[in-house]
DNA sequence: CTTCGTTATATTCAGAAAAACATAACGACG
DNA sequence: CGTCGTTATGTTTTTCTGAATATAACGAAG
C-alpha cells in the first residue's frame, strides 16, 4: 500500500489519521470511477469499509473531499470535490518530499533489515 | 505517541512497520531502565506487548537491538545493543528530518482540517 | 538450597475491529 | 410504476488484537 519503498506516512489531525496511503487511492479511484463502490471492487475493500473511510475524510477536514448522489441515472455516484482532488495531490507531494529527503538514511537502515523474521537473540 | 505534530512515520521492512515512534520510544525506556518490564510499565504497555515488539524489532535488523539475560542479579534485564542505540537516533534523525521537510505543507492541509468530527455530506 | 525479580511462554478472556450479509432509500428513465 | 445500480445503514458473524493471568526457567546472592 505504501506508494514509496520503505515509508509509510500518515497526516494527523489530533491524533487520528487524517489522510494516508490508502485514503488517498481511495480518493484518487473514486475520482476516476465516479463511484465508491466501483472504487472498493479495484481496492477489493467491502463497499462499506469505502464508505466509512470517505465519511471519515469528509469529517476530517472543513470541506468535504467526496460528494454523493444517491437514486437517480446509473443510480447515484459520488464526486471527488477539488479540495479533494487537491488533498490527494498534495498528500502524494508531501509523500515525494519526505521520501527525497529521507532516502538516503532510509537506505542506510535497510541495508541492516533482512526479509524473514528471526529467532530472537540471547545474551 | 507522535513526536511531531501532525505526522505519523514508519519505516518499512519489506510491507510491515520495522520501526515507529512506538517502538523507538520502547528502545529508548529499556535502555534508561535496562529491563523491558520496566519500560513496559512505564509506557503503561503489557510485558508481553512489550515482550513481542522486541522480539520484532530483533526480527527485522540483522543485528540484535535489543538483548536479554534472564535470571541472575536483579533477576536478569535487557541492555540495548550499540545498534539499537543507533537505529533509535536514526529513525529520531529521519523523523526530525521528514517534519521540517514538510512542516510548511502539513500546516497548509491543517487550515482545511477540523477537531471535531462531522456528518457527512450530500451533493 | 531458598529467595528474588526478571525474562520467556502458554492460555484464556474481553473487547474492538473488520468482514459478511441484508436491506432500505433513492431518483432517473423507460 | 417497475427496474436498476448506487448510496446509506442496520445486523450479525467472524476475526483479530490486546490484556490479563498463570507459570516455568533462570542465575546471582545470601
Amino acid at each position: 500500500m505504501a506508494r514509496y519503498p520503505g515509508l509509510m506516512l500518515r497526516i494527523l489531525a489530533e491524533d487520528h489519521p487524517a489522510i494516508g496511503p490508502g485514503k488517498a487511492q481511495l480518493v484518487a479511484l473514486i475520482d476516476s470511477t465516479g463511484s465508491i463502490s466501483a472504487a472498493a471492487r479495484e481496492m477489493g475493500m467491502s463497499y462499506r469499509r469505502a464508505w466509512q473511510l470517505v465519511e471519515a475524510l469528509n469529517a476530517s477536514f472543513i470541506e468535504p473531499v467526496v460528494m454523493t448522489a444517491v437514486g437517480g441515472k446509473r443510480g447515484g455516484g459520488a464526486v471527488v470535490t477539488a479540495f479533494g482532488r487537491e488533498l490527494v495531490q498534495q498528500f502524494r507531494a508531501i509523500e515525494d518530499k519526505a521520501s527525497k529527503a529521507i532516502a538516503t538514511d532510509i537506505e542506510r537502515l535497510q541495508r541492516r533489515m533482512r526479509k524473514p523474521p528471526r529467532a530472537p537473540q540471547r545474551q
